[in-house]
DNA sequence: TTTTTAATTGACTGGTCAATCAATAAAAAA
DNA sequence: TTTTTTATTGATTGACCAGTCAATTAAAAA
């Protein structure tokens, strides 16, 4: 049932099939013929476009970093100081949808799998080292060369949220999540040095 | 060959071998028979002592758990004041073994697993809710009622630096982990009220 | 209209693996 | 010694599934 440029809408509709099948499950270990299902296509349409389940797969990875780096760019854009950028960043990791319970699944579900498949280690390697230089960039004015300590802080304060939301029954509150971030980030603004060193991180 | 009082050797052997295979191929997706491999025996044995590979698994997050509280509990028993044992307790979770490759890889396997295996789920909240009450029960002489929002902080670091250790190549140093986390502590204790409020968390 | 070409299906193949089971071996108990 | 019991194996079964392929459909191009 040929009408040309169905290959656009079959791609997107598979890899959005493929994260709500691994949301779902809860786990990357999924058939292509559930996810072909999903879509509403034959299983054989997804190995036509795809090639095979790890691309599909991947694909879907990468949808989901750019979706989150949207998302980045777009706060970014908004805030005007240094000190508004960091929050850019922080509220747009923990954002209601990012927290959201069926995100948290797929991002652990991708890091974990990154683990044994080294393309998708290098996607996420690229996403983790993006927001780090964010916040360094945007610490440094604020903190000089305690930047680096502090963005690691606050990058592993997220991961850690996220780690610990898809652990939860009882899903927290991104809000409580971001005011958690923004008390401990301001904790280092108020009686930071601005030059100057302490320990050696 | 049946010397009497296998049994319990083999069980240790097929579940060190489970965590073994985990970690060399960085996968929960691992064949019975490699495990059974790893440990010298058939793959009927591990069968035929643990009826199926789900409760082999189980098996072995049971005893990286129970390796780990050993761990903590040692260290506590050393420590004599609150903040002391808050030392102890996060440089348990980052001592140089425990924030090894192969070992942050486990607890990372681990808690994709428990997204889809409410068993494993549970013992893993367990795990984290034990941790939780510990800083908390010790914060809480040193920061009044902030301890909850504070434990949380440092649990969520911790969890966090796993995530971003797994995801590394080139490993961080697990005292510089350490380092990180009581610099961050320390900052709420210098300034912290020993009793009254902020902000609600 | 005829021909080409993109889209799509679902049956099929080949390989993989968890789990079972009947058979065997030898220590321990009688 | 004979019998029982425990340990152990590896071949086998049955289910599952990724990926292939030949066939079909209908839009688009000639």
């Amino acid at each position: 049932m040929p009408k040309v440029g169905m290959e656009d809408i079959r791609r997107k509709s598979l890899i959005s099939a493929t994260l709500k099948t691994i949301q779902e499950r809860r786990s990357i270990d999924i058939r292509v013929s559930d996810i072909a299902r999903a879509a509403g296509v034959s299983s054989g349409l997804a190995h036509h476009y795809f090639g095979s389940k790890d691309r599909l797969i991947l694909a879907a990875l990468r949808h989901l970093l750019t979706d989150f780096r949207r998302l980045v760019l777009r706060r970014l854009a908004e805030a005007d100081s240094p000190r508004q950028k960091l929050s850019a960043l922080i509220a747009s990791s923990l954002d209601e949808t990012q927290f959201s319970d069926a995100t948290v699944t797929a991002w652990l579900v991708f890091y974990a799998h990154a683990q044994s498949t080294p393309e998708a280690r290098n996607l996420l390697r690229v996403y983790v080292r993006r927001l780090q230089s964010n916040l360094c960039y945007n610490l440094r004015p604020l903190v000089g060369n305690r930047a680096p300590e502090i963005a690691e802080m606050i990058g592993s304060l997220i991961d850690g949220l996220y780690l610990r939301q898809a652990l939860r029954v009882e899903k927290a509150d991104a809000a409580f999540a971001r005011t958690l971030i923004e008390n401990c980030l301001n904790r280092f603004l108020d009686t930071a040095p601005m030059e100057g060193q302490d320990h050696a991180v």
